[in-house]
Formats: structure tokens, C-alpha cells, sequence
DNA sequence: CTATTGCATTGACAACCATCGTTTCAATAG
DNA sequence: CTATTGAAACGATGGTTGTCAATGCAATAG
């Protein structure tokens, strides 16, 4: 995430002028923002901030079966839950049986993370 | 962010007993998460991710005015982002003159990026 | 001082998307 | 067969995102 811009002079100017030139803004730059924004509005919820962290903990796998009482929420809820975070390439799971185990996926907050640091 | 979970064994059991066992989920947690879950909604819009990253760039203070040619957005779209933004804590502004400068709280994304990390 | 110009915020509104529970269903184990 | 797990479908509610219009302020012009 390297931005660059030109920035026009903060002085004080008399009225009747324009503010500053229109800046011409990288795609690349837009590309990676709309992947972060997409991994950081998967996170923007407390429950599933919640969710990604105890999958990290335990980084194996857990059911999902182990996840439901762990919040105040009907099982639906948390599979749709599960599901937006795995839409957003955040965790994937695997079936054995009759449950399902859930896992971040490494490295899927790594460029987040790098920008936010 | 430190969850310790007495997580129930990933073993398979008979059908007709319960997956598992009710786990309470610590009240300060919750509120670590609620927390880091509002500074991550708050980014999770590519143009306000943008809009962080400008500002973190030019670390001094960068005028709306100099903010809205990088976008393709009307000014008043641009200016509810940085208030949203501004509700999350994440930046702040201050008038000088005609302009208003923008620029980025220190350590408003510390929890979050350490989480992450 | 008053009028005018320009910057930024705020409010109102439409369109869209998210959240959540209830119900339903496919798949698996006994 | 029955019981259980987890996901999909539906609808009700509420929140986001965007525009335009109106307002609040600062600074210059007369």
C-alpha cells in the first residue's frame, strides 16, 4: 500500500480559486483496498471477529457444534455467520461425518494485517 | 485478545447425546471484540480504507478538498465517510480557515492491527 | 457593515444490503 | 426407521451507501 500523491499546497489562497488539481488515483491501489475492505467488513462484526479468533486459537479445527454455545445466537445464525467469513476467504471447512470443521485459511489476513502495521 | 476455551473433544459420539457441553464466554472478550469489530466496519469500505491510507501517508493533515478528486464520489459522500470514520475513533479533524484537515488518531488501529498480528 | 463566494457538514430520501429467527432440507449415524 | 448436524430459503427488521438540497462558517469584495 504505497499511495504518492501529489498533494496541492495547504496555504491559504484568496477565494475565487479552485482548491486543488484533480489527482489521478493507481487502480493497483484500488484493487488491494477493495480486497482489505472486503476481509475488514467481514471482521466488522463482533461475533464473527469472535469466531475468527477462537479458530485461530485452536488452529486444528473445531465443529461447529462447539461453536453455537459459545454465543447467544441460533445455530442458523452462526452458519450464516461462518458463511459470509468463508465467502470472504477468511476460514474454509471441512466435512467429516456429521460435522463440519472450520479453519482460517493462512495467510488470509496477512495483507491486512501488513498494512495495518 | 486471550480466549482459553475448555473446548469439547473433536472425537465422534453416538447420535442421541449432546454435541457439547454450554462454555461462558468472558464479558471483558466481548467487549475487546465489539470494540476491534467497530474499527474493522469502519474500514470495511474500500473508500475509507483509502481514505486512512492517504491520511496515514501525509501523517500532517490533508484538506477535504485535496481528498475528494481521488474519488468518484459527490463531496458530501466523501464527508459522511470521515464521519464515520470520525464516530469510529479512527480519525479526527481540525478547521483551519476555510479548510478542514484531516489526519488519523495515533494508535486508534493498535488493537486491531495487534490482534491481526 | 453587507453581499458574495467557496468549503464542509448535515438532513432527507431511495436503493440496496445485513442481520437474525423460524422453518425446512440433505446428509450421516445408529 | 429416528435422531442429529449443518446449511439453505424465506421474511421482517434495521443499517449502509449514495445523491441532491439546505445549512453553517470563513474569507474576500464592495
Amino acid at each position: 500500500m504505497s499511495v504518492d500523491l501529489q498533494l496541492a499546497p495547504k496555504t491559504k489562497r484568496p477565494a475565487g480559486e479552485r482548491c486543488c488539481d484533480p489527482v489521478v488515483y493507481p487502480d493497483v491501489e484500488r484493487e488491494q483496498a477493495r480486497r482489505m475492505a472486503a476481509v475488514a467488513k467481514a471482521l466488522g462484526d463482533p461475533i464473527r471477529l469472535q469466531l475468527v479468533d477462537v479458530l485461530r486459537k485452536h488452529a486444528g479445527k473445531v465443529c461447529v457444534c462447539e461453536l453455537v454455545p459459545l454465543f447467544e445466537i441460533s445455530q442458523p445464525t452462526l452458519s450464516h455467520h461462518l458463511g459470509k467469513l468463508r465467502a470472504a476467504g477468511i476460514v474454509d471447512s471441512e466435512r467429516r461425518g456429521l460435522w463440519a470443521y472450520y479453519y482460517v485459511i493462512p495467510g488470509a489476513l496477512e495483507e491486512l494485517s501488513g498494512w495495518l502495521s
